[in-house]
DNA sequence: CTTGCTCACGTACAAATGTTCGTGTAGATT
DNA sequence: AATCTACACGAACATTTGTACGTGAGCAAG
């Protein structure tokens, strides 16, 4: 099902902020951006482009200005990248990958009282309904 | 502060293969490549030069053959590709990945026993302040 | 109407990536 | 010795990616 090419470095910098905007002109993604990435207008307008070809984002003509829009929620897109990099790096193993978030990426407090909740959670559902 | 260029796909393939066998020609590494693969004997070898350019791997030849070994650690390696993955994706923001992986990735039961004790762990390190 | 702006859109182009071929040569097989 | 084999090593080459330029059209201000 995975019809879509996979998003480029670059173009995943657009799309997040295209999904920030919800919906936006090529000059609005691109103000957007920090300064100190210093991208081109221009190049901003390739990457929309190109995301659209791609098929992650639909742009529309309004006027004299054509209005961009996701067309690809950040899940579907995160889901896949992730997949993606824990195959190649992890050979699809996920929990080498979330140890190291949690021990080397600094969560919150609260960051953990959260995870802990959430493995509350699971191991609830797993533990009760299951009966191999 | 080493700025090794980037892993490409290929190349972090390629990579995590040397990583399991620690020591390897051309050759061992292209047989521990699943045949569903169908990747070629000189596509491998192209890898390994290229890795070796970016300073991931060093190669030495022993005889007639080329002998690679990782010279990198692994960990290092994914430190910055996870850190790069997290920022671009998720504007630094670690836990939202660490949620997807939880929730949507299949983890074992034994998985989130472990990730409980290790959540434990952090918390007695981190601030003693209890305010549950 | 003439200048000047701002875009969309097509084009460009070097670098990186994925993939493979060709050549030369050191050992193995006949 | 004449072949054959398996590599190392150098090239090649089409795509993709990162980045940007140039042109022409619509609109605005003089």
């Amino acid at each position: 099902m995975t019809q879509r090419p996979p998003l480029s470095k670059g173009e995943m910098e657009v799309a997040r902020v295209l999904w920030d905007l919800g919906r936006a002109t090529v000059r609005q993604v691109h103000e957007a951006f920090p300064a100190e990435r210093g991208i081109d207008f221009a190049t901003v307008q390739t990457y929309l482009r190109r995301l659209e070809a791609k098929g992650y984002v639909k742009g529309q003509l309004e006027g004299r200005v054509r209005i961009y829009v996701p067309g690809v929620r950040p899940t579907t897109v995160i889901r896949e990248t992730v997949d993606e990099l824990v195959d190649r790096l992890f050979g699809g193993e996920a929990l080498p990958l979330v140890r190291h978030l949690i021990e080397d990426r600094g969560l919150q407090e609260g960051d953990l009282a959260e995870l802990r909740r959430l493995i509350d959670r699971l191991e609830e559902e797993g533990g009760h309904d299951e009966r191999t």
